[in-house]
DNA sequence: CTCCTTGTTGCGAATGATTCTCATAAGCGC
DNA sequence: GCGCTTATGAGAATCATTCGCAACAAGGAG
């Protein structure tokens, strides 16, 4: 559910998402607040991600590890992301060949209520210099 | 690294997999083997299907709930899947058109290496039905 | 401005998946 | 069979994430 009053816990954890370079995790944007002298609680940044997401202020994919990391993006308009596995940098992309291509293929099956996972990894200009 | 020995725990694990419906996390495996009357550990169980992932016997990816799942795929080749988030029925996908998107994009970003994680998530027919 | 009503916070406990430890069991080459 | 290792299993340990709940504070009413 959506809050309903506005704290400067929330607006902390937002504005530190922004800064961040590419996606963090909760743990991660709770000790950058932590080191950055907020004393926001570690619950309260993972119901503060968890509200932004809901919106669509915030992208969410999970790491090759496991953990859910966040994002703010520029647009709330559904897109994909290509990340740089080295530093993070990550580019917003928009994927209707893919989108069609889910529904395509998940009607064609029978499947409904079609949802899709689609991320591409790689190296940055930057990082595939520095190889 | 490999296994050098044979136990019968690892081959009911393969056979377990073999005969799941479609992908299955390792807790959900080691339960049916419990069922089965089988008393493999299930710590067993992990790095049974860390073994067969890592030869490449089968396939493993990230469920929304962040849940480890594998299967034994048809094909050693790569392809993607279309998984029923209530019953874990699975259908294989040869993504011709993805692969091209992904290998395109990547490029015109400049970004080398390219690797992607591409799933689709939806009720299969039966499940659907049950609603 | 002050007082209430309630949504929020923060802490620590609870959960759940996965990994680690290490004593014991069991492959397999001889 | 024998012995050397490797693999197993039971539970502890680790980690991210969620819960429970009392204390707190945002915002509207008066
Ligand atoms: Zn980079
Ligand atoms: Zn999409
Ligand atoms: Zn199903
Ligand atoms: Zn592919």
């Amino acid at each position: 559910m959506q809050p309903k009053r506005n704290t400067w816990q929330r607006e902390a954890v937002r504005v530190e998402l922004v800064d961040a370079p590419g996606f963090v995790s909760a743990q991660e944007l709770h000790r950058r607040l932590k080191d950055g002298g907020s004393t926001v609680g570690l619950a309260t940044v993972y119901r503060a991600l968890a509200h932004l997401a809901e919106v669509g202020d915030a992208d969410s994919l999970q790491s090759p590890e496991g953990e859910t990391l966040f994002r703010s993006c520029e647009t709330t308009a559904h897109h994909h992301h290509l990340v740089c596995r080295k530093c993070g940098e990550t580019r917003e992309l928009a994927a209707t060949v893919v989108e069609e291509w889910a529904n395509r293929v998940g009607s064609k099956h029978g499947f409904t209520e079609i949802g899709h996972v689609v991320d591409l990894f790689g190296l940055c200009p930057s990082c595939s210099a520095a190889e």
